[in-house]
DNA sequence: GTCTATAATTCGATAGAC
DNA sequence: GTCTATCGAATTATAGAC
């Protein structure tokens, strides 16, 4: 590669700004606060980017595909295997992609977590980026859920699954913090907080 | 009252406050902004508040208050009844003072909803604030909890009571919205929605 | 109590040299 | 691609007249 400085800078700028905005939000975190802490240019962000939004846009993006392309692996998996597959498994496949994203590199586990939890709870633009780039992932996880629970209507399936999700911010936005659900990102207390949750939320869902 | 016109102002702040910020986020919201819509000076704000951080303080406070107060008026009365009462009778107790206020004044049921999830939701040093003012109601609900559920730890019983807010706080920000769980305020439709989400979540209590 | 005027910073964004 | 320098606008907060 001709730009190797280039895509370390771009992804620099990244890192650091995805660790702020998890930590201050958006509007809480200023351009000169990342090119400070990631010891750049303040006019390589708008090189790279174009924009602070765009910036935020490029974050989220980052996360997003890979991780709504794990969920909607899973549930094809599912399917293949088990058809309907039960509310458990669904659940399982749905959450499992973005609580084991705590599990990656060492120092960034908490930060991913908190960043995506934080940015479906901010408001505008923030929720409608987040929202267009995690969204793709709630209409087949709905089809899957009606053929599982064939006698709840579809507006009903909705608003859980949206508690669902609320739950799972919740979860993301403590992550590490003493006390919280999941406290400890050890892989194993990874999996045992997701059969927790999984277990709370199909009770609900089949209520 | 021979401050007739001060009184005047300063709720006048707050009310707009109250609603740029439900709807723009703490950061998001400018003075000059709530000074702008609520048609009052600059200057006003620091004379009756202090700074920005006291004025939200203020907010979180007039509706904090009287909602906790209410809350543990009917955890009490619940215990005068029926000792222990069941899981559905303390959730009903928690999330009917929060969701009944969106039943309040005509323009301002949806604002004041949306602020109380909003507010939670953000970076520090609002969330701090927030937590200060709102969290006393989580003690005694833990208490009557763990007598309900004897045999579920109170770790467990905290960090379900935990989605248990994360949940009320998602039906708060998406109130009045279509396709939100609260998407009609009518007093009948709020009821409906508090018995759905107890239903949904008393399911996860006991799992 | 309310106002004007302004201090003192800080913001996102850009022009232009290298 | 990276840098300096800066623009224009916005921010919270205050001083001081009325």
């Amino acid at each position: 590669m001709t730009t190797a400085t280039t895509t370390d800078t771009k992804t620099q700028i990244l890192d650091v700004a995805e660790r702020l905005i998890a930590e201050k939000g958006f509007t809480g975190t200023t351009l000169r606060n990342i090119v400070s802490e990631a010891d750049v240019n303040l006019a390589a962000v708008h090189y790279h980017f174009g924009s602070k939004e765009e910036l935020f846009r490029a974050i989220v993006r980052r996360i997003a595909v890979p991780l709504v392309e794990r969920q909607l692996d899973m549930l094809e998996q599912l399917r293949k295997t088990t058809d309907p597959p039960s509310v458990e498994e669904l659940l399982t496949a749905f959450l499992t992609p973005p609580l084991e994203l705590v599990m990656g590199d060492e120092h960034y586990r908490i930060v991913r977590a908190q960043f995506m939890g934080r940015c479906r709870a901010e408001p505008e633009p923030v929720q409608k980026i987040a929202h267009e780039e995690f969204s793709p992932n709630v209409e087949p996880f709905l089809d899957a859920l009606q053929r599982s629970l064939p006698d709840q209507s579809r507006s009903q399936l909705l608003w859980k699954l949206d508690l669902v999700i609320a739950s799972l911010i919740r979860v993301q936005i403590g992550a590490g913090k003493p006390g919280a659900l999941l406290e400890s990102l050890q892989p194993q207390d990874v999996q045992a907080t997701i059969q927790k949750l999984v277990a709370f939320l199909a009770a609900g869902m089949r209520s």
